[in-house]
This record gives C-alpha cells, sequence and structure tokens, in this order.
DNA sequence: CATCAGCGATATCGCCGCTAAGGCATGACA
DNA sequence: TGTCATGCCTTAGCGGCGATATCGCTGATG
C-alpha cells in the first residue's frame, strides 16, 4: 500500500495524493488506511520512511571503499541524484511539513555522520562531524530543490560539484597543508573519532568519557 | 485582501489557507476571490510575489553601502533572518511548487546577481555573478529549510555563519592571494562586470556584444 | 425613463479527510 | 455441536474544501 501511494506520489501532479485513490488501487477501503496508519500524515511519513528504505540501500550499494572522503564526494553526488529521480518523494522526505513524525531526514543525517566519522578517524575532518553533516545536508537539500525547481537556469552539474566542493573544502582537511596548521586540534579530532567508532579497552568508560569532553573541549572553540 | 492571506498563512498549524476563510475574513465572498486571482495557486502565487515585495524593502533597507562585499554578507543574513520571521511565508516563497508563476525566487535571485555584480565590479569576484548567485541562494534556502524544518539540532547562528563563509570564500577572491592566482580572468570578469553596470560610449553596441561574448569565453572553462 | 452591461452573492457540485454503525467471519466455551 | 463474543472490514455518511452556474442588484447610457 505505502509503494501504490508513493507511485500516486511520483505520478501526482500537484505532489499530492488521495486516501480514497491509494485505497481504491490497493482494493481495500479507507477505514483499513486509518487503521494503519491513523492519519494522512501517518501514510506520508510512511511514505517518507519507506523512501528512507530505498535512501540507504542506494548509499549502502557504493560506499564503504577504503578512502572515506572519495565515500562522502560519492555520497553528495548519489544523494542529488536520489533528488532527480524522485522529486516529489524527496520533498516530502526533506522539506519541512508542520507535525511531521517522519524519521527520514533524522536517518539521513545519521548515516551521514557515519561517513564523516570515518574521515575524521581518517583525520580528513577538521570540524565536529555533527556539524559538517548539517553544513553538507543543508547545503546538499538546498542544491537539490533548487534543481528541482525547475530548469529555470541551470548549469547543473557543474554548480553541484562547485557548492559540493565549496562545502567539503571548508570541512575537509587540505591534504598536506590544513594538517599543521592547528595540529593540536586535528589530532584531537582524530582520537575523538577514533575513539567513538572503536573505543578502547585501555580506560575505563568513565575515564573514556571524561576524555571524550576534554576532547570536545580542546576543538570545540576555533573555527578556521 | 492579500494581507488577510497571509496572516491567515502566518497563524496557520498546516501552512494551509482556505480560500473561505479568507473571503469571510475580508467581508466578501468567493467568487470574487475567484475573479480577482483565478485560482487559488493564483493567490498563492500572488502572496508570494507580496511577500517578495517586503523582501526587497528590507534589502534596500541595508544594503549599499560602499563595499559590496560587507553588503553581500549582511544580505546572507538578512535573508536568513527573513526566513526565522516568517517560516510559512519564506516556504511559500522558496520551496518548489507545481505550477507556480510566481516571480518570487526569480526577482530574489536577480537582487542577488546585482549585489555580486558590484562586487564583480570591485574585482572581488572570480566565478561569474550568476553562477555565483545559484550557489548563494540554493546553500541560504538549504540553510534557512534546515533552520525552520525544527529544532532538531542547531548550532543556529554558528552553521549558518559557516555555511556562508564556505559558500563565499568559493566565490569571493582572497583578499590579496586569488587575485594573482589568475589575473587574466580576474581582470576580464571585471571588465565584464564594469561594462554591465555602467557600459560605454567608445564601442557600438555590436561591438559592445561582441566583447562581452569574449569576455565570457575567457572566463568560461577554467573553475578554480 | 427604459435598457443593458458588469459585478457580487446564493446555492450548489464534486471531491476530500475522516468516522460511526452494521455485517461477517473466526474461535472459545457449554 | 450449537451459541455467543470478538475482531475486522465494508457501507454509508458528515463536514469542509476548491470551484462554478445562476440570479439579482447597481449604475451608466440613450
Amino acid at each position: 500500500m505505502i509503494e501504490a501511494a508513493e507511485r500516486q506520489l511520483a505520478t501526482s501532479s500537484d505532489n499530492e495524493i488521495a486516501t480514497r485513490a491509494v485505497c481504491e488501487a490497493v482494493g481495500v477501503s479507507q477505514p483499513v488506511l486509518y487503521r494503519l496508519f491513523g492519519d494522512k500524515r501517518g501514510l506520508l511519513d510512511a511514505i517518507a520512511d519507506h523512501g528512507y528504505e530505498r535512501y540507504a540501500t542506494l548509499k549502502a550499494a557504493q560506499e564503504q571503499t577504503a578512502d572515506p572522503v572519495a565515500d562522502l564526494r560519492a555520497g553528495w553526488d548519489g544523494h542529488l541524484a536520489f533528488a532527480r529521480e524522485n522529486p516529489a518523494l524527496y520533498q516530502l522526505m526533506f522539506t519541512p511539513r508542520p507535525w511531521s513524525h517522519s524519521t527520514a531526514r533524522g536517518r539521513v543525517f545519521d548515516l551521514l555522520v557515519a561517513t564523516l566519522v570515518r574521515c575524521a578517524a581518517a583525520g580528513a575532518l577538521h570540524v565536529e562531524p555533527r556539524t559538517a553533516a548539517q553544513l553538507i545536508l543543508s547545503a546538499s537539500i538546498g542544491n537539490a530543490l533548487h534543481h528541482i525547481s525547475g530548469p529555470a537556469l541551470f548549469d547543473d552539474p557543474a554548480l553541484s560539484h562547485r557548492m559540493r566542493d565549496a562545502v567539503f573544502s571548508h570541512v575537509l582537511t587540505e591534504p598536506t597543508a590544513q594538517e599543521d596548521a592547528d595540529p593540536l586540534r586535528t589530532a584531537a579530532l582524530r582520537l575523538h573519532a577514533q575513539l567513538g567508532l572503536g573505543g578502547t579497552d585501555a580506560l575505563e568508560p568513565a575515564e573514556v568519557a571524561l576524555l571524550l569532553r576534554w576532547l570536545e573541549r580542546i576543538t570545540r572553540p576555533s573555527t578556521p
């Protein structure tokens, strides 16, 4: 039923769906829909979450190489490709809807954070992963909506890559230059990420927690 | 009537309006609304365009100092402030709506291009103004929507300024460094902007047109 | 003063989200 | 095995929405 609703959403001209149409497409009647989802909003949330599942499988298929930064760049392009191919679903997932309980956006955010943590563990980040994720996700959503918004003016691929480079270069360390500009901060971020990724047996949990907070205090103030 | 509709939009819980409610708030009946705007979409377009008017006056009040780059930065912050203060209207203006004939977004784009042309005339840009405008507008919309989307996770001011710096530094020339990295390109962009701003009497119109195309060919390929 | 064009209101249509009341199967129990 | 209780689904309907056909009023014109 969710898939039927998603089809109707994709083919509708105004990015809207009618519960009646969805029900009679599946061959049931309205009350079952309201039993399952409680509400039209609930149905939309379910569609968005289902959209996240597709998004996640698409991501899982292409990421996870040896170079996390390359994965990050590929992830940007994959995100925009997803938006291009499912415009209505994309807007449902990433555009602010009042009273939406969908977790799609949050989980996409977490996916991005995971990749960024791998980058940080490789010493390629010089801001906290969550901050970088907010930057990257906001920028990519803006870019995707700009391109969905219509073929008014598109230098599309060039624009997308320009944006990508702009954000990434403000978030990633230059290959060899930035590393030594603030080595303490870089090293602290790297250690933070490594601890978050694998943990350690050498310290007690309480000690690790305190260490993480120290590292956060080291990395927080300066914003190069 | 447009203002009444905008009020209803701002106070509505689901970012929607009902033509009936708008009409009875103004004291007329539905057919007059459909006579004036033809359609509910027409009413929404009118609201968006009216929103642009407020946006434009707000911009006109604060910009136009001697330093176009400072104006640009202030414009970014003003844009986000506008989004913060009118969330529903902002989404109406800048979020993709199918079959929308509103010119709000395009005119905001033009406003931004105007400021960017002033930057280019000062030699502070190293991409074409329209390209830079697409980048900046996309990024700021993404940022604004991210922040409207809810107080899930906000480092808000820091995030906005980080994004601003990321995009601007990819679009603006560094104060003294970038200028000499590709002086030909920079000079060509500068001349292009100056011609677009003031024109010249020394050349015939056809000659100016050809010159502009040459300058565009000089500035197009390389993307530092 | 009679006529007619233009505009606004009433009443209505079809569709929407949503829900209450009835029918039908299934399974437990005497 | 017959009877009853329990879920689930369907039918039917409510109120509200966007949009419109029809009619009555007003005011300018000859």
